[in-house]
RNA sequence: GCCCCCAUCGUCUAGUGGCCUAGGACACAUCCCUUUCACGGAUGCGACGGGGAUUCGACUUCCCCUGGGGGUACCA
């Protein structure tokens, strides 16, 4: 039987990385064993949903380079097959209407909690007759409908990545509840719950392996009673390790920086997120191997090597696994990604093969792209703010002598190329009679305003282009 | 409280009984390269939570403890 895997995100937030690393490892799943991969939202939950939320989860998957081959299904679209379910099981006696006010329901948790016992339903409308049924009802009290839980039964497992999972059906809390009281007059009873849904879901588009986070591990045991309920074949299930915050929590939104567009926009580009993501909790066989693309890590695939603890996120790797997409990157196509950040950093040139030798020449220092505007701030505009240092150096004795012999030579080459301007600073250096060194780093000064910087002659090179480099020298001379 | 899961350098990890004097990567430190800053290269720093058991031999198997995490909804 071909692989059949699927992301079911609630569209209850933006694209969360977390969300984002499972559909990875679905993803990698899916094409290692040429199986299909499913989008499904899950927006069962009415009050949280939102569209906008849809939209942001597809275009950051899309962004990260996980395309889906069925879907967007969206579960609101599906309740006709949770009624289906829900009345077949309440026909088979394996579900039950309950009349229990949330106060009621509350009140007795409570009541356990006090006497340190473990909160549960208590089962105590299981068995109710007819007419208590009707006298409830009568009372205008709508019933929710819960699932029969066997107390003595083993629910038992082989998780994927965990080996057996056993889980007590005492352990469940007590018959849980399927659908939500009905919010119309007449319904016989109302929206579905999680549980319900993502089995008949996965049920009905034949999911064969359901890879999801640790956090689902104990919904696992409810929804094999609902399997087998249903009479229905149980998928194979593994469980991913969550993604830790600094503290060693689960991440969540309150972490801050968390969804995949808050790093996009924080200058992360795609190829190095979905690396670090799949590189979280997941090892090439050859776990030397830390930079992949998901084509890669694709090939190699298998759910053996993923990680059984959780992960801590480490933003600093990240950054470096950012940087050296950065620096392979061929220039003509970095330029693009950097020329909104000048743009916003307000940079700004149409001159568009000038730009690219920019790229090569700050690109070895970017670690994110919005490091491309602080990185670039010297190459731009005419006028240059002369930092304390570089005063110094060029009120040095001399110094004068020798930007004002650069200028001079500058205006004997209309055309400036890295030859030229190696041969002018060898020409200063003989007759100023001075080291090499120092007419370098006064002519940096002069240039740039600053000591340090990317590379002296090619950032000559690219201000001379634009002729900064007579205009800044000219300012130098006047300090 | 109860249930489940997990446990190797600060962090991500390799390791499936002897190949381990525990390997790699990030971070950090030093050095080299270099006009500077980066990049790159080299070196260093640094871990098997504790206790039992099995075994000729445990990071690797089992048990207990400890620690951490997840769950415990008419959320997903």
């Amino acid at each position: 039987m071909s692989v059949r895997v699927r992301i079911a995100p609630s569209p209850t937030g933006n694209l969360h990385i977390g969300t984002a690393r499972t559909a990875i490892f679905n993803w990698l799943f899916a094409r290692r064993h040429g199986g299909k991969f499913i989008l499904r939202i899950e927006d069962t939950d009415v009050e949280r949903s939102r569209v906008e939320y849809t939209e942001n989860i597809q275009s950051g998957l899309t962004w990260l380079g996980i395309n889906w081959d069925e879907g967007p299904f969206f579960q609101s679209q599906r309740l006709d097959l949770y009624r289906a379910a829900i009345q077949k099981l309440l026909a088979q006696g394996l579900a039950y209407r309950c009349y229990c006010t949330p106060e009621e329901l509350e009140q007795m948790r409570d009541g356990q909690k006090a006497s340190n016992q473990a909160p549960r339903y208590d089962n105590r409308h299981r068995n109710l007759t007819r007419e208590q049924q009707e006298a409830f009802a009568a009372a205008g009290r709508q019933p929710v409908i819960r699932l029969k839980i066997d107390e003595l039964r083993e629910i038992v497992w082989q998780d994927l990545v965990r080996g057996e999972v056993t889980w007590k059906g005492s352990d469940l809390g007590g018959d849980m509840v399927i659908a939500r009281t009905p919010e119309k007059e007449g319904e016989e009873f109302g929206q579905p719950l999680y549980n319900l849904a993502v089995v008949v879901d996965d049920l009905d588009m034949a999911i064969t392996h359901v890879i999801r986070g640790e956090d689902h591990i104990a919904n696992t045991a409810k929804q094999i009673l609902l399997y087998e309920g249903l009479g229905a074949k149980i998928p194979e299930f593994a469980h991913t390790p969550l993604i830790l915050n600094q503290a060693g929590r689960k991440l969540s939104k309150r972490d801050g920086v968390t969804s995949i567009d808050d790093f996009k926009q924080m200058g992360f580009v795609p190829e190095a997120m979905a690396n670090y993501m799949a590189l979280l909790g997941w090892t090439q066989p050859d776990s030397t191997q830390e930079i992949f693309s998901l084509a890669e890590a694709a090939a190699n695939f298998s759910l053996e090597r993923v990680n059984k603890a959780g992960a801590k996120f480490d933003i600093s790797k990240l950054d470096w696994i950012n940087s050296q997409y950065l620096h392979q990157m061929p220039a003509e196509k970095l330029v693009d990604l950097l020329i909104p950040y000048w743009e916003e950093a307000g940079y700004h040139s149409d001159d568009r093969l000038w730009l690219i030798q920019l790229t090569q020449l700050i690109a070895p220092s970017l670690t994110r792209l919005q490091d491309a505007g602080p990185e670039s701030r010297l190459l731009f505009g005419e006028s240059v703010t002369y930092s304390e240092e570089a005063r110094d150096l060029l009120k040095q004795e001399g110094v004068q002598e020798m930007m004002q012999g650069v200028r001079e030579a500058i205006a004997a080459w209309p055309n400036l190329t890295e030859t030229e301007a190696k041969k002018i600073i060898d020409q200063i250096t003989k007759t100023q009679k001075v080291k090499k060194g120092l007419v370098m780093r006064s002519l940096r000064a002069g240039l740039m305003g600053e000591l340090h910087g990317p590379d002296l002659i090619q950032s000559w090179l690219l201000l001379n282009q634009k002729g900064l480099d007579l205009i800044r020298l000219q300012q130098a001379l006047t300090l």
